[in-house]
DNA sequence: GTAGGGTTAG
């Protein structure tokens, strides 16, 4: 089904790039056709490219229409140009550059701009205020977002609606919902800015950042009842957060009692449940909603394509996707960032990645277009790959760009260097982590424990598992099964039994993973009964073996020549709807051909 | 002129 959906995707761009296209006479000039399978049809309608005036022109005449900024170089530019001119533009001027600025989500810069404004005697009210809390909040530094808040009071004005939400949601943002909700108790409270439905959209946000669905679908149920009633952007929100936690067919009731009350979707609505449906491999949903999607004249934008690109991606299908790309551009909608870093990440997960460096390099001719996620999926590409100097050498690249490495870049390299048998590297790499204020998360630990654990530095792994336990992050049993493989592959098989039936007393439930450990373990050990016994106990105790447990055991029991077992096993696991993996098929096959020699 | 919703990486 997928097959011949993504197949007709890629004939899509064909057609785009044929005369057939050109020549089609029952679809729209701006429309682009997607043929999503051999019963369905899209017509994807691009917007109609608009007449963009010239940024340096209006430039040149701040004082009459509002210039359109569209770097940050351009607004430092007007703005030097605004301050020279006599008599001076207003204040509202100049918050115009801030807010547009803003959409750029350069905030730095605003903080930048606002500061050469207080230089230049250019007055504070709400609106800037508002902005340079906004940015703040944007930024994580909460403490100066309170400060402008401050300021709003000390030179005599008052928050408005936007400035108490923008508050709201920045106190949100760092996870401290008791403070957000006492601005929220302080609005109520006062007389002359009650909450809006903007308001309660970003508590309902708050809920859904904080994985509490339930918490945000009562809100909605509340302001039902109230004055202020739920709109599209709040009916989204949930929706998304519904689809990103894969429970699509609430999100899908949710998405019919919207429409039911006049609510009508947009492209926001259709991406998040096109993506989540497609997450879940549903692609004849996805089809149907792409279907309804475009009967309802939505325009699929850049964001509905990338979803489409990452999923061709993730199933494999890079060359149609790269046809989803090539069909964006021929329809005037530029893929960004996002849609360029799907592509290079496909192309990495096929392990091809001179063609990931060559979209890297594409994206990096389109402009500022490369962040900090392009480096990162560039250096994982390599990493899979072993070229741990190549992935180093754009590491280091990123920082001449201005880029700053973040957790996730670190964590990529140390892995990198695990799977090489550099632990000294690791450990570099890891100090030097620290010391330029990346903190180290859960996953860091579990890398560096699984790095020294394949390399056969068991002893090392243990004192860094005293420091984990130490540091009181919340152990999970990821680390602990990391750790029993690590004593199984050094044949400290007793020490690995000692450490899972420890697991109880830790508060920690062995996982699928960790009884496939422990029965690899056994079976290396030569203790086939006692692998047999655990693949039973684990049925017992609500866990139930899946395709890879079936796999590891058969393989032990054929490894120990207990080949009459092995087939029980096989015909076992046949009966349950499982099937033997490559590397099993090829120890039956050496098998039965030994039996026939 | 200021606020809430959708796409990417370990």
């Amino acid at each position: 089904m997928l097959k011949m959906m993504m197949r007709n995707i890629a004939a899509a761009s064909f057609y785009c790039n044929s005369r057939r296209w050109r020549g089609m006479p029952c679809l729209h000039s701006n429309s682009t056709l997607v043929v999503l399978d051999n019963n369905y049809f899209a017509f994807f309608h691009s917007q109609p490219s608009k007449q963009i005036k010239s940024t340096r022109t209006q430039l040149d005449q701040p004082g009459r229409d509002s210039p359109k900024i569209t770097n940050v170089e351009d607004a430092f530019n007007v703005f030097d140009r605004m301050l020279q001119m006599r008599p001076r533009p207003s204040v509202v001027r100049f918050n115009q550059i801030l807010g547009q600025v803003a959409k750029l989500k350069h905030y730095s810069a605003i903080i930048s701009l606002y500061n050469q404004m207080g230089v230049s005697r250019i007055g504070h009210d709400v609106y800037n205020l508002t902005i340079v809390i906004n940015c703040y909040c944007h930024l994580n530094q909460m403490g100066f977002s309170l400060s402008a808040w401050g300021k709003i009071f000390k030179v005599g004005l008052e928050p408005n609606v936007i400035t108490f939400n923008t508050l709201i949601s920045g106190y949100l943002l760092e996870n401290r919902a008791a403070e957000a909700a006492g601005i929220f108790n302080k609005m109520i409270a006062g007389d002359n800015c009650q909450p809006n439905v903007v308001t309660y959209g970003t508590l309902v946000k708050g809920f859904c950042m904080r994985g509490n669905n339930r918490a945000a679908i009562q809100l909605l149920r509340k302001m039902e009842e109230g004055i202020c009633k739920p709109d599209l952007v709040v009916y989204n929100t949930i929706i998304d957060s519904l689809c990103k936690d894969t429970l699509v067919d609430d999100a899908l009731n949710l998405f019919s009692e919207m429409m039911c009350k006049a609510i009508a979707p947009n492209v926001i609505t259709y991406t998040s449940l096109i993506n989540g449906v497609c997450k879940l491999g549903e692609w004849k949903e996805a089809t149907r909603l792409l279907n309804e999607m475009v009967s309802k004249n939505i325009f699929p934008n850049v964001f509905m394509f990338s979803v489409l690109v990452d999923t061709l991606c993730k199933e494999g299908m890079v060359v149609e996707a790269k046809g989803v790309v090539v069909m964006m551009i021929q329809r005037d909608i530029d893929p960004n960032a996002v849609t360029y870093t799907s592509l290079m990440d496909g192309y990495c997960l096929r392990g091809e990645i001179g063609k990931a460096q060559n979209v890297f390099e594409l994206t990096f001719s389109k402009g500022s277009m490369v962040n900090v996620v392009s480096y990162n999926t560039l250096i994982n590409g390599y990493c899979k790959l072993k070229k741990i100097d190549e992935a180093m050498m754009h590491f280091l690249d990123m920082s001449h760009k201005g880029l700053v490495a973040n957790t996730f870049t670190y964590n990529t390299l140390l892995d990198g260097f695990g799977k090489v048998g550099r632990i000294q590297d690791a450990q570099k790499l890891f100090s030097e982590m620290q010391a330029c204020g990346q903190l180290p998360n859960f996953r860091t630990y579990s890398i560096l424990l699984d790095g020294l654990c394949k390399n056969q530095q068991l002893s090392r792994a243990m004192q860094l598992f005293g420091e984990i336990e130490a540091k009181k992050l919340d152990i999970n049993i990821v680390i602990y099964n990391i750790l029993i493989e690590g004593l199984c592959i050094a044949g400290k098989i007793e020490s690995a039994r000692d450490l899972f039936c420890g697991l109880s007393s830790k508060g920690l439930r062995p996982d699928v993973r960790t009884y496939d450990i422990m029965i690899n373990g056994l079976c290396i050990a030569g203790l086939t009964s006692e692998a047999e016994k655990f693949l039973i106990q684990m049925e017992e105790k609500g866990c139930p073996p899946d395709g890879c447990t079936y796999n590891t055991i058969i393989r032990g029991f054929i490894h120990n020549k207990q080949t009459s077992m092995a087939m029980v096993l096989i015909q076992t696991m046949v009966e349950k709807g499982f099937s033997a993996d490559a590397s099993t098929t090829e120890f039956i096959v050496n098998l039965l051909s030994k039996d026939c020699l």
